[in-house]
DNA sequence: GATAAAATCAAACATTTGTTTAATTTTGCT
DNA sequence: AGCAAAATTAAACAAATGTTTGATTTTATC
C-alpha cells in the first residue's frame, strides 16, 4: 500500500506519540488532536488504531531493509570494514529513529501483533543471513576466526544500542556531562557507541594481537 | 511497606500479566481474576492500578539490590573473575525473573512514572558506581585497562542479555533448535550468552594477548 | 461468645475507549 | 457548471476501563 501526504502526517504523529506514551496509553483522540485531523478520519485511512501501527512499522522497515546487499557485493572492502560500516548505518539509523526504535522494542517484548511479528523477523533473519555470509567470507579469507555466533554478535549491537538509547540520561549524569548541548552530547555519544561496538565486534570476530 | 501473602500474590500474578500484555493492556479484572480475588481488593490492598506496579518494582528491585558489595571485598577473587561472576549472577537474576525484567525494559522505555524511574537510576547509579570501583581497582592492579567506560560496559552486557531473551525464539529458529526441548534450549543458550558476554568483557577490559 | 477491625463481595460509578454513522464539504473530472 | 467520488466533520455508539460504595463475611482480641 501507498501513503499520502495525509497517512504520513497521520503516521509519524502516531509515532512520535506512541514512542513517548506507548501504544496502549496513546488514544485515537490524542493522535488525531496532534496531527490536526478528525478522529474518524483514523479508521477511514487505516481501519483501525492496531492497523496504524502495522502501517507504522511498514512505513518504517520498508526504508530500513539495509542496503546490505549491495554493500557485502563491493570488493574493495575488506569483512571488518563491511562490519564497521554496518555498525555505523545501525546506530545512525536508531539515532535518528529513536522514537521508532522505542516502539519497536516494546513490541518485540509484547510480541502479539502476527503482521508485526512476521515482519519485524523476517528482517531480521534476511540481515542475520547475510551478516552470517559475510562472517563466513571473512573465515574463508582468514581474518576470522570460525564458528561465530552470528545472533549473538547481532544482539550485542542492537542490544548494546538500545540500551545506550535509553541509559542517556543516566549516561549524562554519571559521568557529568549535564551541561553539556543536547546536540554536542549526542554526537559524542554516537561516536564513542560506535567506536564501543567496534572494538568488541573486532575482539570477537578476529584474531588480533 | 510490607507485603503478605495476599499482596504477593496479586502482586505476582501483575507481574505475569504485564510481562505477556503490557502494562496498560492488562486490566485489573484480569489480575483479580487470574489472582482469584475479588476486583477491589486491588484498589484495596495497593490503592490502585499504579501504585501496584510500583509495589511490584519494590518487590522485585528490593530483592535485586546485588550483592555486590560483600563480592567486591572478597579479597581472595581477582578483578576478572569478581567481573565474571558479576556477569553470570545478572544472566541468573534476568533468566529467573523474565517477566520482571521485560516489564522493567518496557517502564524505562516509556519512562513516566516518577517512583520507578527514581528506583530505577537509584539501583544503576549505585551498581555502576560499585562496578566503577571494581574496575578501578582491577586499573590499579595492572590487570585492567584505563579509562573504561562503565555505563557503556553495562550497556552491553544489559542490553545483550535483554536482545537475547527477546530473540530466544528466533535464535532457535536461525540455528535449527526448534526440536530441543525447551529445559535443555534455556541451559544451552544461558550457557552460550555467559561465555559470550565474559569474553566481551575480557576484551574491553583486560590487555589480552 | 461479644465486638470491633479487617477482608471480601456484588453492584454501581463516571470516564474514556475505539469505532461508526450520517450529513456535509471538498475534490477531480467532463 | 454539473456531478460523482473522496474527504471531512460532529455526534453518537456500545463496550470497557479503574475506582468506589455499602453491605456482608471473616478474623482476631478480649
Amino acid at each position: 500500500m501507498a501513503y499520502n501526504d495525509k497517512h504520513i502526517q497521520i503516521i509519524e504523529t502516531a509515532e512520535l506519540l506512541f514512542a513517548k506514551k506507548g501504544y496502549e496509553a496513546t488514544t485515537v483522540r490524542d493522535i488525531a488532536e496532534q496531527a490536526g485531523v478528525n478522529i474518524a478520519m483514523i479508521s477511514y485511512y487505516f481501519g483501525s488504531k492496531e492497523k496504524l501501527l502495522e502501517a507504522l512499522f511498514n512505513h518504517r522497515m520498508g526504508g530500513i531493509k539495509m542496503r546490505v546487499e549491495s554493500l557485502l557485493k563491493n570488493d574493495s572492502l575488506s569483512p571488518l570494514q563491511k562490519v564497521d560500516i554496518l555498525i555505523d548505518e545501525h546506530i545512525e539509523r536508531v539515532v535518528h529513529h529513536e522514537g521508532f526504535y522505542k516502539i519497536l522494542l516494546s513490541e518485540q517484548v509484547i510480541n502479539k501483533n502476527p503482521v508485526i511479528i512476521r515482519l519485524v523477523s523476517e528482517i531480521k533473519k534476511r540481515n542475520a543471513e547475510l551478516i552470517n555470509k559475510l562472517i563466513i567470507d571473512g573465515e574463508e579469507k582468514g581474518v576470522f576466526k570460525r564458528n561465530v555466533d552470528v545472533v549473538l554478535l547481532m544482539s550485542t549491537m542492537v542490544g548494546t544500542v538500545m540500551q545506550v538509547l535509553i541509559n542517556q540520561n543516566f549516561y549524562r549524569d554519571f559521568n557529568c556531562l549535564k551541561k553539556m548541548p543536547a546536540k554536542e552530547f549526542e554526537e559524542t555519544i554516537q561516536k564513542k557507541l560506535s567506536i564501543h561496538v567496534k572494538k568488541i565486534f573486532k575482539a570477537l570476530l578476529t584474531n588480533e594481537g
